[in-house]
DNA sequence: TGGCGTATCT
DNA sequence: TAGATACGCC
């Protein structure tokens, strides 16, 4: 009986993304057999706009395919960008199709129907996932303290309560984060921006005069210390204004699709706001290529005055055809070349050379720890992947223990654990395989797929 | 009230 | 010029 596990399992919210109105009924009938809350999602589009509305907290996304294709994989490809787990349930199996899953980011890959045995133990992938995040949170709080510590040891800003307006009183921990970053790579402080001394012509219009005549002449507002927008940063700018598409590249979406810790909305507001302006071009690229003088690469909405279009994306080829048609002069322009590996290139851009060609790679488990800036999109993550595939060797000769003891004995990342590499053609075989990051351990020790129990579980309650 | 885009500041 | 902040609008 699976009765131990119903606690794990309760208030977990799974997404079941299915368009088979059957096949999804009896997915839920299971899921909540076991203990999970369920939302039915029938399309693509329907479960991405629930997504990124954030509404309802997610678990963990099903995704039932019944003929994988590309919208299947370009869904799988935006949950795992917000940080989703998400197994993919398909009625075609092989490999190739597994592997290439979990190599856009499934935590796993089973064919379907989606097997009780299975169901019953997904909690720990989110179990998880949520101490992993604890982890990161406590890192970053840990070293926002420290940040604190050092402000006041340098008296810097002295009493807060009596330099700081209310709203810059006491910086959140998102907003203090650009510190704790400070000695990550792609955010970069340069030191001037420390500490800025406000005018107060503008702050004063929010306080009355007799507090605008001291806090005008005495108001130092801390200023964040500026964030450099690096080629590598830029393209994962990129890379998420691709993933949200047209009509829907607002601050608050791109900030949870680059899943930058630390990285505010403020801050991708006012790179966005750049790049609008500047016609989509890299920091980089805008440092050696200086815009010409005319006014041909004025953005849209500088070029219509007062008009203003929410959530906007550049339009890679056809931005750069539409406007070498206005002004063939900006073919010879230099443009950027985004690579796979996020490296900038400068080159020369012609009519048939896009400006940001529109390819991303969503590199898989991207929950990061550590140097998240450096990694996000790099291979560092802690996620465990696995596949289960129905038509391997039986379980039964493996207890849980041996699991346990292989995964943690895991060094290397993303070492495949074969369990049985027996015939795997026979009936009622599994084989499992788990991605496991490099030093990686995982909440009493285990990642623990009760094998005895898949094996010989009834769905019964 | 929060989030957006734009204007302005440093 | 880049990035942060202010501000009005929705």
């Amino acid at each position: 009986m699976a009765s131990a596990c119903y606690a794990m399992t309760e208030g977990l919210h799974v997404m079941l993304v299915d368009h088979d109105e059957q096949n999804a009924a009896e997915m839920v009938d299971l899921l909540e057999f076991y203990g999970y809350k369920v939302t039915i999602v029938g399309t693509y589009s329907e479960a991405v706009s629930m997504l990124f509305k954030g509404k309802k907290n997610i678990d963990m996304i099903i995704i039932s395919v019944h003929s994988p294709n590309l919208d299947s994989f370009k869904f799988l490809a935006q949950a795992v960008v917000l940080d989703k787990i998400l197994l993919f349930v398909s009625d075609e199996y092989n490999e190739l199709l597994a592997k290439k899953a979990l190599k856009e980011g499934a935590y796993l890959f089973v064919k379907s129907p989606l097997n009780e045995k299975i169901v019953k133990y997904l909690w720990q992938f989110i179990l998880i996932k949520k101490i992993q995040k604890d982890e990161v949170r406590k890192e970053s709080e840990d070293e926002y303290q420290m940040n604190v510590d050092d402000i006041d040891k340098d008296n810097i800003v002295g009493d807060n309560e009596k330099l700081f307006g209310e709203k810059n009183n006491v910086p959140d921990i998102e907003e203090q984060s650009d510190n704790i970053h400070e000695a990550e790579n792609n955010i970069v402080s340069n030191g001037e921006c420390k500490l800025r001394r406000k005018s107060g012509k503008k702050n004063s219009k929010k306080t009355n005069e007799g507090e605008s005549q001291n806090t005008t002449i005495n108001k130092v507002v801390r200023r964040k210390n500026c964030t450099k927008w690096t080629a590598d940063l830029h393209a994962k700018f990129m890379k998420s204004l691709e993933l949200l598409g047209e009509g829907r590249c607002y601050p608050k979406q791109i900030v949870e699709v680059m899943n930058v810790h630390g990285l505010t909305r403020m801050q991708v507001a006012s790179h966005l706001q750049k790049c609008r302006s500047d016609n989509w071009r890299s920091p980089e690229e805008r440092k050696y290529n200086r815009r010409p003088s005319s006014n041909t690469s004025l953005s849209d909405s500088q070029q219509k005055g007062s008009f203003r279009k929410f959530g906007t994306m550049p339009h890679f080829q056809k931005n750069i055809s539409n406007q070498a048609q206005r002004n063939p002069e900006l073919t010879e322009l230099t443009f950027p070349t985004l690579h796979t590996n996020s490296t900038f290139v400068s080159g020369k851009s012609s009519i048939q050379e896009p400006l940001y060609p529109p390819q991303f790679h969503v590199q898989p488990r991207h929950l990061n720890i550590g140097n998240s800036f450096n990694n996000s999109f790099s291979s560092i993550s802690y996620n465990v992947g696995g596949v289960i595939q129905q038509h391997g060797v039986s379980f039964e000769t493996l207890g849980s223990q041996q699991l346990q003891g292989s995964i943690i004995g895991s060094t290397n990342y993303r070492s495949d654990l074969t369990l049985n590499s027996g015939d795997r053609h026979t009936q009622n075989d599994y084989n499992l395989n788990l991605n496991v990051p490099h030093g990686t351990t995982y909440p009493g020790n285990t990642m623990l797929f009760d094998i005895e129990h898949i094996h010989g579980t009834t769905y019964s309650k």
